[in-house]
DNA sequence: TTATGCGTTGACAACGTTGTCATGATGGCT
DNA sequence: AGCCATCATGACAACGTTGTCAACGCATAA
């Protein structure tokens, strides 16, 4: 192993000269400074990053805790957020999967404490509450996706809302006012929050929303449910009355209401318009018609995420506010217009 | 901080004693270990990793390296995988993602060193050849869904080979035999391993493969390639001699046809079957009919890849075995029998 | 000339842990 | 009783780095 006591023998120079030069502190002679430097490029020095931790202080090292990586695809793009925001600081990520289990995690804690790194984020795969509790972690924890169900942190979380929101104003603008929705289970959080932006939209509008056309396209429990988008669409596309335009929860259930409306022999968007959720690009961009939906902006969560541990770390234990990010419309050619 | 010496003082015995207690040595009196033990876990004691990885020897961190993590969606379970294995081993997981900047992967692996990582896996997101060149790390790389394009390394690849004879077979078993293929582009390594996979198929009941049928899904470079599937669907399936069944390069691909076929008037898989690759869930389980196709088992690669960590660090420089990953048929209402 | 200050360099300790070796206690053996 | 083997424990150094402080040479000011 290369250590400064090695270079520094070489260079006839003192330990202390060389750690100077590698930590770029000016006080140094530019001549001794230059002479150093190609031996170390020379035996090729990397600081251990072990011994500078000893010295105290915090690692480069961010944690990422989280329930499942990559349940749904795409959301390990919270992941690939986090990291485009640390590499900027010249940071890395560690990664602990707890797959749910809370010994696991609480030994993950400790694993983070035993590396001091610098703080964690804490995502999950799917927008809810978080029951946190008092990990055995004594730097800012940020959580992602989820929110404290009780106390107060500093967390980031797509705006549903809004996206329900998005969803519905769209389709109103292009004249529908019979609107299907097949939504997610209705015990997820996500589920609520877009209903009430739909609902927000629909008032905004002046149109009365018509609950009885919102089904569940899942059922079961979450951790075990069944897609019944294909059926629930059917059944909304042969009635009398059908919609002319249906917003599903997901991209996937979108996906079984174009199954759905072949079956039917129905076009779409000619006979019924779709809109999705998530935007899934591997689903959106292959469908054809191509599928108008909204963004779920996982990178950006992880991205800001990322950003609020070094301000959590400054502002201390009560800073806890709620950081929305937006969920954009992605107009494809799912959707068409009516008027 | 809560150090050995802190809980030694605090038991009245020496840092040694509590040391050899943290680490289950037997030369202690169960008596004075009982006593410890106690305050140990009273004052929350967690040993500093970075001391321990100060006196030389390995961290329990191992790296992974990637170029784009998640562009395909479930390519993350490489990660999964290899973190799968790594919990057995206690160990965790530090993520580096190059996005394909060899100034980054060279960044990337001096960190790995300062942080005195145990090894390294280099994931891909496509199954290609890799110029690993010579990283300044010395330690075992295992490369995942790549292979060297020189030199000597050990690697887990999925059996592509496998993977199109799979399909293939299936097909020709339930008595198709003009059978259409929608290739992925055919710059991609897994291209040829698979359409040899399929003239294995075809030999071995004796039938002639018709060249002609094969026709890419993708035009452009790989890195920004545009999708055609439905195109070359659409056309196969209005051709006078039309196939009975399409095999396709990936799940995406299959997407399109179902939409081609939809397109063209006819039902799947009762007027053509279709036969996908990769087996995302998320399309082929929620497609209607659901999707039979053959999986890539990207989960089982990562695992694998830890596993062999530890491996080539005993077997030495020289030790580069090819290990594959089989493709399995996972078997679902796609595809249809002839006979 | 001497005093003062600045720029440059190095000696040393400390961080928390563990390997090595020494020490003391205990018990069984001759 | 005297000796040796074994067990239990502790003192100490070392790992590689950096903060603290002292010391050096040199130039400027008194």
């Amino acid at each position: 192993m290369v250590t400064l006591r090695k270079v520094a023998e070489r260079a006839g120079v003192s330990v202390k000269t060389v750690s100077r030069i590698v930590n770029d502190d000016p006080l140094v002679r530019d001549e001794t400074r230059a002479a150093v430097q190609i031996i170390l490029r020379e035996m090729n020095y990397v600081p251990d990053e072990a011994a500078r931790l000893m010295r105290g202080g915090a690692s480069n090292i961010v944690g990422l805790m989280t329930d499942v990586v990559a349940t749904t695809p795409y959301s390990g793009d919270i992941v690939r957020g986090v990291q485009a925001r640390l590499k900027a600081e010249g940071k890395t990520l560690l990664i602990a999967n707890t797959e749910g289990d809370p010994q696991l995690e609480q030994e993950y804690w400790r694993m983070f404490r035993a590396h001091k790194v610098a703080g964690a984020v804490y995502a999950t795969m799917f927008h809810r509450a978080l029951d946190a509790g008092r990990p055995d972690f004594n730097r800012p924890i940020v959580l992602a996706n989820c929110f404290p169900s009780e106390g107060v942190r500093p967390c980031v979380l797509p705006d549903d809302e809004g996206g329900g929101y998005a969803q519905a104003a769209h389709l109103l603008r292009l004249g529908h006012r019979r609107i299907g929705v097949i939504s997610l289970s209705p015990i997820i959080v996500a589920t609520n929050l877009r209903a009430a932006g739909m609902r927000r939209a629909f008032f905004e509008v002046g149109v009365t929303f018509d609950a009885l056309l919102e089904t569940p396209g899942f059922t079961g429990p979450v951790d075990d449910e069944r897609l019944i988008g294909f059926e629930v669409a059917v059944k909304m596309l042969s009635a009398r009355n059908r919609p002319t335009a249906i917003i599903c929860g997901n991209d996937k259930v979108a996906l079984q209401v174009f199954a759905a409306a072949a079956h039917c022999g129905l076009s779409v968007p000619d006979d019924v318009s779709v809109m999705g959720f998530d935007d899934l690009t591997i689903i959106a961009e292959a469908l054809r018609p191509r599928l108008t939906t909204v963004g779920l902006p996982y990178f950006e969560i992880g991205k800001i995420a990322a950003d609020m541990i070094d301000e959590a770390a400054e502002k201390g234990d009560q800073w806890g506010p709620r950081v929305l990010a937006p969920c954009p419309l992605v107009e494809r050619e799912s959707c068409r217009s009516l008027v």
